[in-house]
DNA sequence: GTCTATAGATCGATAGAC
DNA sequence: GTCTATCGATCTATAGAC
């Protein structure tokens, strides 16, 4: 019989939604038991180190889920271009085709980056060096990749920026549209 | 003989490096009063709306330096791949090769978007807008100029994304060049 | 494990003297 | 035009009952 009470992991999606709207100052805890339907008491009882300790456990869980559905996707044995175009599929299904910004970045631009250096770094570097090797197996050589790679990373970051910025999450889908042409364009 | 006293604009600098650093939410009076070197009392004499009103007058000088420094340039008459160098080392200049964030970019991720939404669109449509014209004015067609111009604007605040979640202004550079090298084979 | 009550600090903003 | 004093609200975090 399942557990009916709540657990920590319960609250992550909720506490996702509430930093990826305010931020990490903007955040008021005052929010956050509206949004995950915990007291204080709750929330102290499963993050002690209050705020911060919430938006570690976020970012960890995102960090999860790109190592699961495209870091560890990128490695696969198999054609590593049905594995790119997976992460492709991945990336919009995540990002809600640009409707929804990516926490890690917006956190780097904030006056959260020293506070978070550390997972913000692994993100964008075990993304990059998982891409960098899937274009490798491509037979594009280790400059190229290297290369493809980041510009890749780049412009993902920046359709997200620009979606938002300009209400357009268009914007978004025309990246990722030009980015396969361009990985396909680079192998010939 | 010159004014001695402060005038509103001599504050304009050290906003925006507060407002860069903390963010809205995050950048408190306290700050903005000893970086300034203005008590409240001035403060709100220059600002009636508080920091609201600060936030924006630091948003339209950034405007206004891109409009004199880059938008209007764009325009010359002159050899558009002139005026298009012309717009790579001033946004250079401007982002310190990589080591200052957008404050536009920054807010348009953060709990500001709605409260400056005006200002963070016309920012990024008329960058885009007229680099797709100086693109047009180089021989492209009108589809490549708008696509070209949305990616290397794409492009710019994506390397500021992660040249900063990566502590490494080195992605900057490496983007600038290749948006350079992409601009002069679209041409072809 | 969940709650309410509240501490203690800081916030943005205002008042009013000079 | 600049300052200090301060208001009232809101913030994170804690204490302690149940």
């Amino acid at each position: 019989m399942p557990r009916e009470i709540a657990e920590r992991s319960d609250t992550i999606a909720a506490l996702g939604e509430v930093f990826r709207k305010h931020g990490y100052s903007g955040a008021s805890l005052a929010e956050i038991t509206e949004r995950t339907g915990l007291g204080k008491g709750s929330l102290y009882h499963f993050f002690p180190d209050g705020k911060q300790e919430m938006a570690e456990a976020v970012l960890e869980d995102v960090s999860r889920w790109f190592e699961a559905h495209v870091f560890t996707p990128l490695q696969d044995p198999a054609d590593p271009m049905d594995a790119i175009e997976h992460m492709f599929e991945a990336v919009d299904a995540y990002f809600h085709s640009g409707e929804r910004i990516c926490l890690l970045g917006a956190f780097a631009l904030g006056d959260t980056r020293e506070r978070f250096k550390a997972p913000i770094n692994d993100y964008f570097t075990r993304w990059t060096d998982a891409l960098t090797r899937a274009l490798l197996r491509t037979g594009l050589t280790r400059t190229q990749a290297r290369h493809t790679a980041e510009e890749v990373v780049v412009a993902i970051q920046g359709a997200l920026v620009i979606a938002r910025s300009r209400q357009d999450p268009q914007v978004f889908a025309r990246t990722l549209r030009r980015l396969r042409q361009r990985i396909a364009t680079a192998r010939q």
